[in-house]
DNA sequence: TTTCACATTTTTTTCGATATTTTACTGTTT
DNA sequence: AAACAGTAAAATATCGAAAAAAATGTGAAA
């Protein structure tokens, strides 16, 4: 298989296999095993599942070794909750923070993922397909938040998202794609623009809602 | 020195050291150096750095180890404002989800708290009384987040207090003791029981805000 | 048949040595 | 003196093997 990678391009390959479902949930995470997909020592592999495992994309526990996370529905609520909260700050932030440049580059964001979701619509999904939507829906979100000025917001969303993916891919292979979708990117880009901070939370809130297992309680106003 | 430690302790004592100020702000950390004093190899004391280095706790630099981070007025500012979202959030939902258990507990880490910072008023700070103080702090503030129903939060929580500290400590070995600190625990935990969330969101934001290098710009209201 | 003790196998962790890379130093040329 | 190349020193990353621990299997006793 592929051989001189960099350690950089390991972790990434790595990250990327564990989030895309090609093991099971629960699945053992043998270094011995895996070291030879990429030409490298069970050690070396180790540190790299050790570095997994704090984003929290593989379990560790002493003594006994990794294993891909379980999936659970009530995680994959926890991380939309997260997600709803992170975006909305991030995104309201940004509105409020970014200047023409950013208007531009979530206007580009948009326009690139809609075309990809208008596509989706009527071919099948390939897994390269289907890569490039989660690639084109992750930077339309990332962009959203990108002028809100925390890099520490943006870093804890980007290990968020990710674990996010890995949750949704394992609860079903399919893309949680909808028609609505569609609409719902719109909105919430058509809200930005016009600055309308609440109408943008609401419409972020509603568009990762669909993955909540029980309805949010009540609104709440959460102050920075 | 210390010896037959157990990984994990290996680790908290290691947190410790980084958080407390015990290495100045940009200094290297060599694995080869540490390793004396907790009698392992330089291979593991090498994990453990990255371990840490995952956290934030230390900076890590391919093909150039590690070092801990600079101390940056901007990046306490960030980590304050982040933490000002998560405490906030954590603290409303723990008002509407948590029992009157919750409320016991809260009253007890307050007034463990208090009596602590009472003291800490006429008598002159050993690190040991600090080690108190710290931690009653810390318990607190993970109290009054402790029944919001969010493991994610919770962690990530965690994660952003320390490294909160850890700045804190690199800017001023002194504790950011102030008489108003009694009045604002005091003030947010009488909002907390009062079950008013506003109030509770707006004492915790204002006891955070001392470390903020330039104002909130201006209330947002934020949803989950 | 079940339970427990013991031995075997597998897996994980630790280690010291080696290879690679960076950093520091020295002397030469412009 | 400044810039550069080449060499030596130090630090980092990688590896395979040894040690430690857990899991598995076997068989005897209840």
């Amino acid at each position: 298989m592929g051989k001189l990678l960099s350690d950089q391009n390991l972790f990434e390959q790595m990250r990327a296999r564990v989030v895309n479902g090609e093991f099971a949930p629960g699945q053992r995470l043998k270094a011995e095993q895996l070291k030879a997909d990429y030409g490298v020592s069970a050690s070396t592999m180790r540190e790299m599942l050790f570095r997994l495992s704090t984003f929290g994309l593989v379990d560790f526990q002493e003594q006994r070794g990794f294993r891909l996370p379980e999936h659970s529905a009530d995680l994959l609520h926890d991380l939309t909750q997260f997600r709803i909260l992170l975006e909305c700050q991030g995104t309201c932030l940004s509105i409020r923070l970014g200047d023409l440049e950013w208007e531009a580059r979530l206007s580009a964001a948009h326009h690139k993922l809609s075309h990809i979701e208008s596509r989706l619509c009527v071919e099948d999904l390939s897994p390269e397909f289907l890569a490039l939507w989660t690639g084109a829906e992750l930077e339309f979100h990332q962009t959203l938040i990108d002028d809100c000025g925390s890099d520490t917001l943006k870093q804890t969303h980007g290990v968020i998202y990710q674990r996010f993916r890995q949750q949704m891919i394992a609860t079903d292979k399919r893309v949680d794609y909808v028609p609505e979708n569609i609409k719902e990117h719109q909105g919430i880009l058509d809200a930005a623009l016009n600055k309308d901070e609440d109408l943008t939370c609401n419409r972020i809130r509603e568009h990762l809602s669909r993955n909540l297992i029980r309805p949010l309680t009540k609104k709440a106003q959460v102050i920075v």
